[in-house]
DNA sequence: TGTGTAAACTACTGCTATTAGTTTTGCTCC
DNA sequence: GGAGCAAAACTAATAGCAGTAGTTTACACA
């Protein structure tokens, strides 16, 4: 039997690979299992099942995707970090086009880890948006547009959806100085 | 045996009743049998399988949507026809919260029939944009935007994505106007 | 009335998640 | 160093899924 010295990192780790690698809808306990070389009712030992290990995927993502946000608006202010904000969440999508998904489903209301860690990463945005004078009421309008904004053009990318043959960085590119030049009028 | 008459449509049918009322994941193709009070391997005499019955789904779904969309557009232009527009995609989601992911995923390069109806379902908005003066490459940039934008909002909105009670009627306006004005200021 | 086709069926395979119960491993404590 | 124990692996099984093969039946039409 020789022990495998699974954790549920580990397995969450395996999870977030074959995710990575072959799609979200390669990722079964199955695979995972087949994967660390091991059968699968081995995996309850370290998950409560297939719901758990999503939710262990969701979060993880999440926190990832709070830290790079939240990195890439370091020393900068308005225009400048929500330029760079965007940037980071395409690539992040780009990077994570597996694990992505998994950050849009709601959390389930008395999961308190994942609303703290799904708040944590709009606040990055929020913070931002305090430097144009935005606050209140208006910066979660201001936030919950921008964030459509960003989630819908990398779920619209990652899905192939931009079918003709043009350059997604300068429609990337398009769509923020779109948003600022709204943002400018608005607050001017 | 008492023949149920079934048709490729109202297999469609069924799928499309239980996805809306039940969700993506309800539909099954047991389910689909289920419903239409036969045995699974009946439905293999009218569809080909899963992967058909989605295709089928999609394929009925953006026809309805381009036409609800080029409907909103009627009788109006620029800043109302996009405001008309918004308001359209994103009821057509909430409607048909079932099937609306469905419009999403990329055609078979190869299904020209599917290739067509999307493309359709887009030039409403390309449309839209010419009577702004905005053509060429920077018609493609706008309709990306405008599309990730009402895309990522009602995929958002559908999930539960936004957290805080605030009404989302209101964030939509906002973001709209975001857009507009972002728009206004690029053709200045 | 007879015949052929299309549409239903049964029976089966192989995949999935999950549960129950069993064996083995390896650490801890005497 | 050995005894015991908990955790971690296992086997065996169930139930639901998609899909295939081969069979029967209903119905339209000659």
């Amino acid at each position: 039997m020789a022990r495998a010295g699974l954790s549920k990192d580990l397995v969450v780790d395996a999870a977030i690979r074959i995710a990575n690698r072959d799609g979200t809808g390669a990722v079964t306990l199955a695979r995972v299992a087949s994967d660390l070389e091991v059968r699968t009712p081995s995996l309850y030992n370290h998950i409560g099942g297939l719901g758990d290990l999503r939710r262990e995927i969701a979060l993880r993502t999440i926190h990832e995707l709070g830290d790079v946000l939240a990195h890439a608006a370091v020393g900068l202010a308005r225009d400048d970090a929500l330029r760079s904000i965007a940037g980071a969440y395409r690539q992040f999508a780009f990077d994570h086009r597996g694990t992505y998904g998994a950050t849009l489903a709601a959390p389930d209301p008395a999961d308190s880890e994942h609303l703290a860690a799904a708040s944590k990463a709009i606040e990055v945005i929020v913070t931002v948006l305090a430097g144009y004078g935005i606050s209140g009421d208006e910066a979660i309008h201001a936030t919950r547009s921008l964030r459509s904004a960003m989630h819908g053009f990398s779920s619209l990318e990652l899905d192939g959806g931009f079918g003709i043959d043009l350059d997604p960085d300068q429609s990337h590119e398009w769509m923020i100085e779109l948003l600022l030049g709204g943002i400018s009028r608005l607050t001017a």
